[in-house]
DNA sequence: CCGCATCCTGCACGATACTG
DNA sequence: CAGTATCGTGCAGGATGCGG
């Protein structure tokens, strides 16, 4: 509750671009990549499999235009694509990683509040 | 790339329930929380004009009932209503900073990326 | 193999009006 | 003051099919 008075303010541009990067999809993606450092496209796909192919794509071509992902072209015919995290996507993943660990560490406590909420408000 | 092997696994459970507490507004209201330590309902409206008193009803149900947020009725006649954080809600808000942190950092990176991307993508 | 184009649907959210 | 109720809508995202 006290006044640390440094935090950042939330502007437009970070609710902007950390709805680009903490999208439904991002997470499961940077994951990925970065556990396995380079992936094909339908690597993703097997990887991720509840995604359609236009959310992956959409998600891919997102990362990338933030700098997150790299887009490298390995081959043509037949046509390979390789996409990479880049350096500061890992940081990103960092913080993604934080965020698991924190929601893991505090779901059942997060399920205990639920239930005693549902209670409260009749069923 | 190497592998840590001890990164948490993103599950059903973690999107719905980061989804519930990075949503649109969520990062707006516990940040004028922490700020404020306690906060009547219509201060709250003050303090992010541009939500509307839907939205903000909303948020503050879904907050509260995942324990982030403790709601405490003061007064009756006239009826008043304070929000406050709750403990846990707290350890949140410390990741909600780091990513504010690392988004203001990374905005100018990210920002030459977009310019780079969109150029290169014709225009 | 890697995508783009199209159609379709749900639902998140805003606007507005009303209540204890 | 602190909400609930109702309606309208934009758009994210799924399903499906085609294209280089």
């Amino acid at each position: 509750m006290q006044e640390t008075d440094d935090r950042p303010l939330i502007t437009g541009e970070h609710r902007e671009l950390l709805d680009q990067l903490l999208d439904k999809w991002s997470l499961h993606v940077l994951d990925q990549l970065c556990e396995h450092g380079a992936l094909r496209f339908n690597a993703l796909r097997r990887l991720i499999p509840v995604i359609t192919q236009k959310s992956l794509t959409a998600t891919l071509r997102r990362l990338e235009r933030n700098g997150m992902v790299e887009r490298v072209v390995v081959s043509d015919r037949p046509v390979a694509v390789e996409y990479r995290i880049a350096p500061v996507g890992q940081g990103l993943q960092d913080l993604i990683d934080a965020l698991l660990i924190w929601t893991t560490a505090h779901l059942p406590e997060v399920e205990r509040a639920r239930t005693r909420f549902d209670a409260a408000h009749d069923g």
